[in-house]
DNA sequence: GCCCAGGATCACC
DNA sequence: GGTGATCCTGGG
């Protein structure tokens, strides 16, 4: 891969196994939205303008640091082998199922707060929901930045967050989960590291975080996958019990233990292909999976 | 107006 | 250690 850096924007060479807009839209990450020929979105605070043709990518910003290129090939995970574990799935019958629907998703590295804090809104709800809560959430208490004549918000700080009131989180439409955003914001003031997460074992990275108030296993889970490295994390929701009951148990029951073990099978990447197979289920939808 | 989808918690067994 | 009621909102 070849990066060329200029004063507003980075250019990436030779990138395979990446299609940028269904990365964007899977639903791992909630802020990205079609503009142009590409994708508006917030990275690491700096509203970013990415565009792909063939196999290049083009980001764009207001100025570009030194530091930036790394941070976006970090962002997208470019650094990583995506040919094998994409030849894996292919290669895997069960698998094969889900790979045309899935190829080029390439799993993000978001900010581990912005992960929790969107992961537990995330809970009981659907991706259009979710996203118009995170924006509204990013319009009360980030900090606004123009950028190609539009103001976008940087995702809030921990600390603007824990200062807000249950009503003001009510407001956006946050629900029930309300106190649930004020009390993991508050933690995280209170100076716990979720980075530290990172060099945890997976069970233990995960108990830590089901000692959040609000974090279940599947929040945790999203968490772990899309925020702190831990690929073979294997998030577990309606539509992929659906699809590994369908897939690996021929459409029949399967305890939530059974699902666990299947998905251990699939490896250290298991939870970059619960992506393949999440984006399976939602393209064949409930029916398809019967 | 009614019922359902979508996860975590808590009370209870 | 497992089960079921409950939380909130949009959509059929």
């Amino acid at each position: 891969m070849d990066i060329n850096v200029g004063n507003d924007s980075i250019t990436f060479c030779g990138v395979n196994c990446f299609d940028l807009t269904k990365s964007c839209s899977c639903g791992q990450a909630f802020r990205w939205r079609p503009y142009a020929d590409g994708m508006l979105g917030v990275v690491y605070g700096k509203p970013m303008y990415a565009a792909q043709f063939a196999d290049k990518i083009i980001v764009r910003a207001a100025s570009i640091a030194p530091s930036d290129a790394a941070l976006c090939a970090h962002y997208f995970d470019l650094g990583r082998d995506y040919a094998s574990i994409e030849s894996q799935a292919a290669s895997d019958p069960k698998l094969a199922v889900c790979f045309p629907a899935a190829c080029g998703i390439r799993v993000f590295n978001q900010e581990p707060f912005e992960a929790l804090i969107s992961f537990i809104i995330s809970q009981n709800n659907n991706i259009k929901r979710i996203s118009g809560i995170i924006e509204r959430l990013c319009a009360l208490c980030g900090s606004p930045i123009d950028f190609l004549g539009e103001t976008l918000y940087s995702f809030p700080t921990p600390q603007s967050i824990a200062a807000l009131t249950i009503e003001q989180l009510t407001d956006i439409e946050s629900g029930y989960r309300a106190p649930f955003i004020v009390s993991a914001a508050q933690r995280i003031c209170d100076g716990y590291e979720l980075d530290a997460l990172r060099d945890f074992s997976l069970d233990d990275a995960r108990k830590e975080l089901l000692s959040f108030y609000g974090v279940g296993p599947k929040v945790a889970d999203c968490v772990l996958l899309f925020s702190l490295g831990h690929t073979d994390a294997f998030p577990i929701d309606v539509w992929i019990d659906r699809a590994v009951r369908a897939l690996y148990f021929d459409g029949g029951e399967a305890k939530k233990q059974e699902l666990v073990q299947a998905a251990s099978r699939l490896g250290e990447y298991s939870g970059i292909l619960q992506q393949y197979i999440f984006q399976y289920a939602r393209q064949v939808g409930k029916s398809g999976l019967a």
